[in-house]
DNA sequence: TTGAAAGCGCTACCAA
DNA sequence: TTGGTAGCGCTTTCAA
């Protein structure tokens, strides 16, 4: 590519300035609203074909390319749909989850940033999304008050989705009803005959917002049965799950609901290790339904956890984005449904 | 919803329009100027502690958050790094990466942001990511060209950082030398007398990038020895795995490279289910190095896969940043390293 | 100590 | 069919 220099020495190849649209223009000898309908492909306005191509060539051999800020400031609004990423580990279930999103906002041309805010909080964090003025806001997890609900939708945000376990004032919400799941478990394993039931509960930070509904789920469910539920501690570690296993026959449980498959897994392997038979001695089921489980033997039961489609969201977003002062949705989200295998 | 005319009656608690630093200048009784020095707490001048507060006052009361597009358009320049969401799906290990990484840049103030670009190619990616002007790019994965690079750095990325199996030109590269996974799984199961080694290549789409070296890096260590190497496509499902199983006896074979722990155990369990012990018939070797290999039985030997730390590519990034013009770097970062355990 | 004003890059209105 | 120009919200220099 040949560089045309602007002084009369030999030009270097990286030329120090960013190419603005008044440099198209003046490369292109036309005005900077010319370019500016020439590469919107303006409708409204009729650019001769010949005119067309100069710009066109302009820009293509400055290497023009706009600046997205500049637009939406001039514009008063941009199709950013802003996700901050969550803070805790996630799995694949969840990735495929906001892979499938993104797809689906982006063929209804909205642009989809996940905005990494590690370490600031509640409304700390809403300001730090605000600045960038999205025009939806999806927050997973809890976390986000109605407060900063408020200084979203005052910054300009028309949608303000929360994707988590409760209600937030102001915003649509998708509950995520993990009580649920820890409900189905029970109701799995109390009726296959087990009376005395633990609960794993990871000891990662983080993982209660999931864990603690989910043995609240197994409460309710086997409140005023004569089931007993235990909560067991947990790390993921096989140190951990081999001490949790030698006081097995002492904890004397019958049933278990492991929070997870993977935490399940460990969970096994150290029982059986142990010598305590799945599931005569102790039934074992897991959540997620991962590929993991039917590979184990006895294959775990699971609670198969449906998260929405994304398509279905996108939409409820771009609904809500399109008619900005309706009433806020909320949907329940989180379908829980046990897949017996062989360990219940 | 109740709808508050904007006339002097009853204080509307909800204005419709975004408040602006003249709206509290307005509020506050000041200039705009002097809005910008409060809050920004601009050391170069020196404003009254009651006009101070005034200020902050009257943000907080109307709920002032600035607008980070206008005030980088001012700037020229912003404190942003971009990194385009990976469109495969990705392993836990990266995940944890791209979290440390999100806290180490965090630290030197840059703003990490995902940028959802699926469906776009090549250069076509690369000027939707221009547009947003982001001060340093940080691209995993193949498919962005030197072209991608100069379209980037034309728009005043000071850094791009590819993440992948090579260089381009232009950028700093981390070389994932994925090959060197499959080199070290080769010269172990070759150290332990195997020689006729299968490599799982797995079948979903997207994961060639990776399988394709492992099985090259194997190829080139067992080249010139007695050893011979057999592609083995695999999918991450029960019936591929039986199926593969199914042919163990005619296929012959006495090592594997399993792709990674995953495909590992997938296959080890169809291997069993058919009866081939391991790893005295076949001896299995994954990658990845999870929790998971450890709970299999037997316990299953694994690459041990390091990635930079988040804090060292940080650093990396700050540097290109403050250097512009400095030569790429280059760093080969996959460190691969065996963790011999029982099935090998 | 504070204010007036220019200008970042872009689009859209109005005039030619 | 094209050009001039105002102004989006912000920072910063210069002047008062």
């Amino acid at each position: 590519m040949v560089q045309i220099p602007n002084t009369p020495s030999a030009a270097p190849p990286t030329p120090r300035s960013v190419p603005t649209s008044a440099d198209v223009a003046r490369a292109a000898g036309v005005s900077r609203a010319t370019v500016s309908y020439v590469l919107n492909n303006s409708s409204a306005v009729r650019i001769s074909e010949p005119t067309r191509r100069r710009v066109h060539a302009a820009a293509k051999e400055l290497g023009y390319v706009p600046h997205a800020a500049a637009r939406s400031l001039r514009a008063g609004h941009s199709r950013m749909v802003l996700m901050p990423a969550p803070a805790i580990p996630v799995g694949p279930l969840f990735g495929r989850f906001v892979t499938e999103l993104q797809w689906a906002l982006g063929s209804l041309d909205y642009t989809v940033v996940q905005y990494g805010t590690l370490g600031l909080h509640g409304d700390e964090a809403a300001r730090a999304w605000a600045e960038l003025r999205p025009v939806a806001v999806l927050v997973p997890g809890a976390g986000l008050g109605p407060q900063g609900v408020a200084v979203l939708k005052r910054a300009g945000a028309r949608a303000v989705v929360t994707f988590g376990p409760e209600r937030v004032d102001g915003a649509h919400a998708l509950l995520t009803d993990q009580s649920g799941v820890g409900h189905c478990a029970a109701a799995h394993l109390y009726a296959r005959g087990r009376r005395r039931i633990g609960v794993v509960i990871p000891e990662e930070p983080g993982l209660e917002v999931f864990s603690r509904p989910r043995l609240d789920g197994v409460r309710r469910r086997l409140r005023d049965t004569d089931a007993v539920v235990t909560g067991l501690p947990l790390a993921y570690a096989e140190a951990s799950a081999a001490e949790l296993a030698s006081r097995w026959r002492e904890l004397d449980l019958d049933g278990v609901f492991a929070y997870n498959d993977e935490y399940a897994m460990l969970l096994m392997r150290a029982l059986q290790d142990e010598g305590v038979r799945i599931p005569e001695d102790t039934a074992v089921v897991g959540a997620d339904d991962l590929m993991l489980g039917r590979l184990l033997r006895p294959r775990l039961s699971s609670i198969h956890i449906e998260l929405p489609s994304g398509r279905a969201l996108a939409e409820l977003v771009d609904r809500a984005v399109c008619a900005p002062g309706a009433q806020p949705e909320t949907h329940t989200v989180l379908g829980a449904s046990l897949v017996q295998r062989d360990s219940s």
